[in-house]
DNA sequence: GCTTGCCTCGAGTCTTGA
DNA sequence: TCAAGACTCGAGGCAAGC
């Protein structure tokens, strides 16, 4: 909530499709906000007033500052000094011209092109795509309520289980070099099983069509679980995302993200119900397969054989919006709203094996809706089941369910009003 | 040579106060 | 209305350990 209409009014204009864009004269940089413009202007074009770091330490190659020089030669290798070797970019990015000094840092880049954000946080099924961007998440966003939940003795889930599958044997190699990364192995999108229906929420794989910053928002947004996560979350949820990343290196193919949503509104896309029914690459996905209506459906074991998917990745990774799908749409908006389609209420994909698992399970899930959905309710009243309880619920759900939450999607506080 | 994790920087967003 | 600070994430560099 905004305390002060102005400040609502500025944040909305963060989102306005029309809002102007600040465009940096000198090094054509572009930002989405006058705060970033001016910061950028501090950084690189601003000459030094004194003998600070950014100001005596000009740059050879003419750039004003040091600050520039980092910004503007990061690709460069760095000059060569006296008595030491000069360190080359030997490694090259097969899709795109960028040179890194060992081929780790090669693959570790691909993921850019690829988008794959095999790293889901059992805490509030935030996708990244490093290991250790999730271990920083973990410290920096869920430290206190790994500090609470620490005498509770559960910490399975909280463990930053990657769901990484197998690395695409083909991270660099798919597609055209050079081009930005749309054609993506069929692979790619089986992280998670779509489940006939799926929507670009709770960190299902199509966020790894999306790339950089803009998967992560999308992340942010749909997961309805900011890493802000005591921010208020539909805000972002409402934003036009594709209007906030229209620029940069990261930015996103509006028209494929767009299509996409549509097809989300319209059904599941062929190739998704493809990637969903026929193929089960990856041990996990048949797993789940299985689990959801497979040969094994029913199996409560099934959902305990992946070791590297807990249940509450389950209840995150499949956990969708249901906006657009029940007609529930708060505000009143129009059934589908680029804006609204990641909306914060959430709904998760159990197995129907998840209804026989026993309270004392270690794999508890949310309580299911008819029809086998997994709904991540309105808020109601959440009283502790005694000592741990909370940690009987996956992170992020209980996180979510958490009525009184700062971080409770707007979509609750709407249900509460 | 590979994996892992830390450090750092740039950028976007949110919040708060003048 | 504007500015500033805080926060977070993406990404590259790099060291340590195997």
């Amino acid at each position: 909530m905004f305390q002060q209409k102005e400040h609502l009014k500025s944040h909305l204009q963060a989102h306005h499709a029309n809002r102007q864009v600040f465009h940096c004269q000198e090094c054509g940089k572009q930002y989405s906000t006058q705060l970033g413009y001016r910061r950028h202007l501090l950084a690189a074009h601003t000459p030094a007033p004194s003998a600070t770091l950014s100001g005596e330490l000009r740059c050879q190659e003419g750039a004003p500052t040091l600050l520039e020089q980092i910004g503007s030669h990061g690709d460069r290798p760095p000059p060569p000094t006296e008595g030491a070797a000069v360190r080359e970019r030997k490694y090259s990015c097969e899709r795109c011209d960028r040179r890194f000094y060992t081929r780790k840092d090669v693959r570790r880049h691909a993921v850019v092109h690829t988008g794959r954000r095999d790293f889901l946080c059992p805490r509030c099924a935030q996708r990244f795509g490093r290991r250790d961007h999730l271990t920083r998440h973990l410290k920096k966003s869920h430290a206190q309520e790994a500090a609470l939940a620490a005498p509770a003795a559960t910490p399975a889930p909280a463990a930053p289980g990657p769901v990484k599958e197998e690395l695409s044997p083909v991270p660099c190699s798919m597609g055209t070099s050079k081009e930005p990364a749309e054609n993506f192995p069929m692979d790619m999108y089986g992280g998670y099983p779509l489940q006939g229906m799926s929507s670009p929420g709770m960190g299902h794989h199509h966020q790894s069509l999306m790339q950089g910053s803009l998967s992560t928002a999308m992340g942010r947004q749909m997961t309805g679980q900011s890493p802000h996560h005591h921010l208020p979350q539909t805000q972002q949820q409402q934003q036009p995302y594709m209007t906030r990343y229209q620029h940069g290196s990261t930015s996103y193919p509006r028209t494929d993200m767009e299509s996409f949503l549509m097809d989300l509104q319209s059904g599941l896309p062929p190739h998704m119900t493809a990637a969903s029914s026929s193929t089960s690459s990856s041990p996990q996905r048949e797993v789940l397969s299985e689990a959801q209506g497979g040969p094994g459906a029913g199996d409560p074991q099934l959902l305990s054989r992946s070791p590297a998917l807990s249940s509450a990745e389950l209840s995150c990774a499949a956990n969708m919006d249901l906006g657009p799908l029940l007609g529930f749409l708060p505000f009143g908006l129009p059934p589908y709203s680029a804006h609204m389609s990641m909306g914060g209420l959430v709904m998760g994909y159990p197995s129907t094996s998840t209804s026989t698992v026993p309270p004392s399970s270690s794999s508890p899930l949310p309580s299911q809706g008819p029809g086998g959905l997994t709904f991540l309710q309105p808020p109601q009243p959440h009283a502790p089941q005694g000592p741990g309880a909370h940690n009987q619920l996956p992170q992020g759900f209980s996180h979510l369910g958490m009525s009184t939450s700062p971080s409770l999607p707007r979509y609750y506080q709407a249900f509460q009003q």
